[in-house]
RNA sequence: GGAGGGGUGGCCGAGCGGUCAAUGGCAGCAGACUGUAAAUCUGCCGACUUCACGUCUACGAAGGUUCGAAUCCUUCCCCCUCCA
């Protein structure tokens, strides 16, 4: 299986994070020889990431497993610029505190996945900010402007995209490219940074980051990228019942983490096994055997590992838990979602429509109606006929009432 | 600066004086079928009110014409194309 001589390619290979590489040989010759340094760009558009960039982080965690060091580069400089690449239209503007909180915040998911410290294979965060926000036009353009053509820089899909559509693209845009490249030539220059990683979408402004590399520096930098990852019925990534998938537990709890890995359709579980989890490649191989309704065994393996990395054991363990009971049992979970409602408010009754709309099941009074007249709420396990039924103290049990919205979304209400 | 085209619900995109909360598609939600999967079929899909052909908010912004405007007029803002 070792096709390979550094474990570092090895493993990225192995598991499907390769795309494309600019020099695998030269860099799976290098990686064999000694520690790299490697790093990828992140966006500082949120307060958190979502799962779209779970990939990324994933490739820097197996660069330090494997004994290099990764760097996370916050984009707080480029950030002001947005990338255009795969992108219609520019963003609006984001102000320096605005960015600054998003990196704090994005920065404690990094500690879940990656070791900080000052080691040899120590991952380190750094931020384009320090160095592109001092710049100076006219040096700038002089020492880094002068390498990239426009024919060039026309050719390249996110500005071709955009022409062919007959999209805006502005000069501020424009120059992404040329400062993502710039970034490499920095890291390379500070740190020794000799690689960088992306998805697929990057591969071009990488290539940029290559290129400068060789002429201002002339050093050998490689690039590495990871396919884009769509679900096997072609959709891009990320979106659950909830909305986004965020890896910052304050914005999606460990239990619909665990939901999100546990209805992953059939044909991606052994590819996100792999890319998702740490679990070695003969295990996965076990579980892939799995078929039919056997692979949900493999599921539940997906989602406990993958809400254990982000989350912590102790928290996975609970959420499988509740979606054992919840869903197994038709029973009741203790980490579903739970409204607190006065005990004298609920001797009074309230509406049914209502009690969903608390409950976070609905988005609105509306919506709630909407879904009880649709058959798709349920009360204690029952189906709600009427939504105007007031719901009372009778319907505790065992201090608490169990809603459902259809059969994944359920909430708790608590009598206090 | 000149000429022309355009800004509609999460997105795309119809509508061009009343019957428009606005056709259609995508996305989303629910039901059926299942395996907490996919595909398929069905229903829902601005908000508020213990839901009524009710009220409010909405078709870039502000005014105006009209019994009545997303639809007409005026001004402003923004975008696109061509010319300079």
């Amino acid at each position: 299986m070792a096709q390979y001589r550094s474990d570092l390619i090895n493993t990225l290979t192995a598991r499907g994070f390769l795309h494309q590489c600019t020099n695998l040989e030269a860099l799976d010759a290098k990686a064999a020889a000694g520690p790299i340094t490697g790093y990828i760009g992140f966006d500082a558009t949120a307060d958190s990431l979502h799962v779209g960039s779970l990939v990324q982080i994933m490739m820097l965690r197996w660069m330090q497993q494997t004994g290099h060091r990764p760097i996370a580069l916050m984009g707080g400089g480029t950030t002001k610029i947005g990338d255009p690449s795969g992108r219609d239209e520019s963003r609006g503007f984001l102000d320096d505190a605005t960015i600054a909180a998003n990196i704090a915040s994005i920065q404690k998911v990094f500690g879940r996945f990656l070791t900080f410290g000052t080691g040899t294979s120590d991952a380190m965060m750094a931020n384009n900010a320090d160095w592109l926000d001092g710049l100076q036009y006219i040096p700038f353009l002089r020492e880094i402007g002068r390498h990239f053509t426009i024919n060039r820089m026309l050719t390249m899909d996110s500005v071709k995209l955009r022409l062919e559509r007959e999209q805006p693209l502005t000069f501020l845009e424009f120059n992404y490219m040329i400062l993502q490249g710039y970034d490499f030539v920095e890291l390379f220059k500070r740190f020794g940074c000799t690689l960088q990683l992306g998805g697929s979408d990057q591969w071009g402004n990488i290539i940029q980051g290559v290129d400068l590399g060789r002429r201002v520096v002339e050093a050998e930098l490689f690039g590495f990228t990871c396919p884009l990852i769509t679900t096997a019925s072609g959709a891009k990534m990320g979106k659950t019942a909830a909305g986004a998938v965020w890896l910052k537990a304050e914005r999606l709890s460990p239990y619909d983490y665990y939901q999100f890995w546990r209805n992953t359709e059939d044909g991606d579980v052994s590819r996100f096994l792999k890319l998702f989890t740490v679990l070695s490649l003969d295990e996965i191989a076990r579980l892939e055997k799995l078929e039919g309704a056997e692979i949900n065994d493999a599921k539940k393996v997906l989602a406990l590992e993958a809400t254990t990395l982000l989350n912590g054991a102790e928290a996975a363990n609970d959420a499988a838990e509740t979606a054992r009971k919840t869903f197994e049992q038709g029973g009741v979970g203790d980490d579903l979602p739970t409204i607190d409602v006065s005990a004298a408010e609920l001797k009074a009754g309230i509406a049914t429509w209502n009690l969903f709309h608390r409950a976070g099941l609905a988005a609105s009074g509306g919506e709630a109606r909407r879904l009880i007249r649709g058959g798709g709420a349920k009360l204690n396990d029952q189906k709600c006929d009427d939504e105007n039924a007031m719901i009372t103290d009778a319907a505790v049990v065992d201090g608490i009432i169990k809603l459902s919205a259809g059969k994944k979304r359920h909430a708790l209400v608590k009598a206090i």
